[in-house]
DNA sequence: ATGCATGAGAT
DNA sequence: TCTCATGCATA
C-alpha cells in the first residue's frame, strides 16, 4: 500500500489517489431503531456559505502549552469560487425536494434504537415500521421520554419525499449511497468537497464516513440525506462523462495537536463514565489532576463519551456477520443501468 | 475509521 | 457548561 507522505502540517495532504476505496464494507445493520420523531429544528447555514472554517491553530509546534497562551484564530479564507470537481451539474432529473423541514421543538436527541413501545402518532405518518420490535440492541440506554410531542397528525404532508426517514430507510440509503459512491468512483472526501462545490455545505471525509456508517444522529443524518441524495443524482447523471478530481490545495494552518490518552487512562476513564457520565466540574478537576491531564482534556472527552452513546452503532454491537465466506449476498436493487 | 477538538446554540 | 454538528489529525 502506498502510503502518502505523512507531512505533519505543511500544506494539502491530499492523497494523488483517486482510487475509489479501499475500506472494507460493513454489510452489518447495526441497529435496527424505530423512531419516527423528527427533529430537525434547525436548518442552519445550509447554503450561502461555502466556508466556514475559522479556527486555525497558528503553526505551533511547540507542544509547550499550545492552547492556553496563543490562540489566534485568524481564518483565512480561501476564495474558492467554485470548484468543480468530478461532478458536472449539467442536469437534473427532477429536483423534488420541497423543504423537509417542519420545525419540531426539542425532543430527545439522538437514541435511535430507542425502542419506542408506544408509538403513537409520527410525524408525516407514512412509513410505518414493520419492524416493530424486531431486536433491539441493549447496549443503547434510550434517552426517551415518556413526553414526545406528537404534533404530528394534523397537517401531515403526504409527499413521498425525504419528509422524515425511518431508522431503516436512512440505514438503507446509507448503505446505497456508499455502494454508488464507490461504483462511481469517488471517495469519501471527494463527495463532502462536491457538496460544497455544488450546494454550499462543504463536509469532510469524517462527516460522509460517518453518515455511511451510521454514526450521526438522527437529526444529523436526516439533515444530510437529502445533499447525499441529491449528490448521488447529479453524480449518476453525468455518469462516464469526465470526472475530473480536482482537489484544491488546503490551507497551511495548523491546529492543536491531538492529545493522545493512554490506554490505561482511558480505562480509568471509562470507568469513571460508567459511574457518572456528567461529572461535575469539580469532579472533572480532580480526575484530570490524577491523571494528570488538562482539566480541559478530560471535559472534552466526558463529551466526546456522551456524544458516542447517542450515536447507534455502539461500539461492540457492530454485527459484521461475514463469516469465512465472502459472498455478497446483498440483494440490492442498485443497478440503474 | 476514529479519537480528540472546536464552536454555536441551548440551558 | 452541556449538547450537537462537524472536522483535523491519526491509527
Amino acid at each position: 500500500m502506498a502510503t502518502a507522505a505523512s507531512s505533519p502540517y505543511t500544506l494539502l495532504s491530499s492523497s494523488p489517489m483517486i482510487h475509489p476505496e479501499s475500506q472494507a464494507m460493513q454489510p452489518a445493520s447495526p441497529y435496527r431503531g424505530h423512531q419516527k420523531l423528527l427533529q430537525s429544528d434547525y436548518l442552519q447555514s445550509v447554503q450561502s456559505n461555502g466556508h466556514s472554517l475559522g479556527h486555525q491553530w497558528a503553526s505551533n509546534l511547540s507542544e509547550g502549552s499550545p492552547w492556553s497562551a496563543s490562540m489566534e484564530q485568524q481564518d483565512v479564507k480561501p476564495g474558492r469560487e467554485d470548484l468543480q470537481l468530478g461532478i458536472i451539474h449539467h442536469r437534473s432529473p427532477h429536483v423534488a425536494h420541497h423543504s423537509p423541514h417542519h420545525n419540531n421543538h426539542g425532543n430527545h436527541p439522538g437514541a435511535w434504537g430507542t425502542p419506542v413501545s408506544h408509538n403513537s402518532s409520527i410525524t408525516s405518518g407514512q412509513q410505518i415500521n414493520i419492524y416493530s420490535q424486531t431486536g433491539m440492541h441493549p447496549g443503547l440506554r434510550d434517552t426517551l421520554s415518556p413526553e414526545h410531542s406528537d404534533l404530528g397528525g394534523h397537517h401531515c404532508h403526504d409527499h413521498s419525499d425525504e419528509e422524515t426517514p425511518t431508522s431503516d430507510e436512512l440505514e438503507h440509503f446509507a448503505k446505497q449511497f456508499k455502494q454508488r459512491r464507490i461504483k462511481l468512483g469517488f471517495t469519501q472526501a471527494d463527495v463532502g468537497l462536491a457538496l460544497g462545490t455544488l450546494y454550499g455545505n462543504v463536509f469532510s471525509q469524517t462527516t460522509i464516513c460517518r453518515f455511511e456508517a451510521l454514526q450521526l444522529s438522527f437529526k444529523n443524518m436526516c439533515k444530510l440525506k437529502p445533499l447525499l441524495n441529491k449528490w448521488l443524482e447529479e453524480a449518476d447523471s453525468s455518469t462516464g462523462s469526465s470526472s475530473s478530481i480536482d482537489k484544491i490545495a488546503a490551507q497551511g494552518r495548523k491546529r492543536k495537536k491531538r492529545t493522545s490518552i493512554e490506554v490505561s487512562v482511558k480505562g480509568v476513564l471509562e470507568t469513571h463514565f460508567l459511574k457518572c457520565p456528567k461529572p461535575s466540574a469539580q469532579e472533572i478537576t480532580s480526575l484530570a489532576d490524577t491523571l494528570q491531564l488538562e482539566k480541559e482534556v478530560v471535559r472534552v472527552w466526558f463529551c466526546n463519551r456522551r456524544q458516542k452513546e447517542k450515536r447507534m452503532t455502539p461500539p461492540g454491537e457492530q454485527p459484521p456477520l461475514e463469516g469465512p465466506y465472502s459472498h455478497s449476498g446483498s440483494p440490492d436493487t442498485i443497478n440503474t443501468y
